[in-house]
DNA sequence: TGCGATTAAATCGTATACGATACAATGTCA
DNA sequence: TGACATTGTATCGTATACGATTTAATCGCA
């Protein structure tokens, strides 16, 4: 007795995190940017010259997702990376001024977004809060 | 004005969804499959002979991505494809004697998830169909 | 009937993810 | 202080995802 695919929530979570990238390309597309470097720029904008460690920690990504990801935002002109000179094994990733102007351009997506979940922000904050509880044992079992 | 990262819905799936394969990782590991090709098997599993077509439908997923994951579950034996008789542009994808017997050796998979979400089946339940809805609000947006 | 349009898979190129490993910088402690 | 463990990134190999294109089979309709 197997349970069929719609019913298992590891399903939903699954199909609706796909459909919500589905939800932004159109939208990332215009701006030039993928769905995981568009988080990492979220990550930047609200706290500048993070380590590859630190937006590991905030993105729960290791540094061999991240450190190509970052090098292609660097080579497209949006960050910068250096070695800390403090503690050299530690890099710095810092936002240029085009990766700053990004967040203007940027800025009228989460309504978008919102607007296409077709739900209140009352409701998505709640659920987005359901679904963070559930991350969270997942992560600690 | 950026909402931070860990507010952002799109982040709670996205991350929720990670740790929900990190929290199936292990138990796949034991049997020899990664997680979209348990996905496949539990839609066989539901549903044998599907073409290619449908088990995107199923899974939401183009063929770009499914004809090389079915080859893999090909080369360990779990499955056999074969054009159609009838129509020969599509591929049918069939368990074979061991795909069928993964079924069995998968059985405990559920349960183990379902202790890790410390959840109940009924707020889990609750939990997935939400999501659910929100996944069928941004498809049709 | 036959030929252009449509459909179903497969192929190709690029970008994540992630385990395992490599490597350099730093920390530790006898 | 000097070997050794630890830490932070980077590299490598494999497996998804997905847009764009290709190829073969089927359909539609004059």
């Amino acid at each position: 007795m197997t349970l069929p695919l719609p019913q298992m929530i590891c399903f939903s979570l699954y199909s609706t995190a796909h459909a919500m990238q589905g939800a932004y390309k159109p939208l990332l597309d215009d701006v030039g940017l993928t769905y995981p470097q568009y988080l990492v720029l979220v990550a930047l904008w609200t706290d500048d010259g993070q380590t590859v460690g630190q937006l590991g920690q905030a993105l729960q990504l290791e540094s061999n997702t991240l450190t190509p990801l970052l090098k292609r935002l660097e080579s497209q002109g949006l960050v910068h990376r250096a070695r800390d000179s403090v503690d050299e094994r530690q890099v710095r990733v810092s936002l240029t001024d085009q990766g700053n102007a990004m967040q203007s351009r940027a800025a009228h997506i989460p309504g978008c977004i919102i607007e296409k979940s077709g739900m209140t922000l009352t409701d998505l904050a709640a659920l987005r809060d359901q679904i963070n509880a559930l991350r969270d044992h997942l992560r600690q079992a």
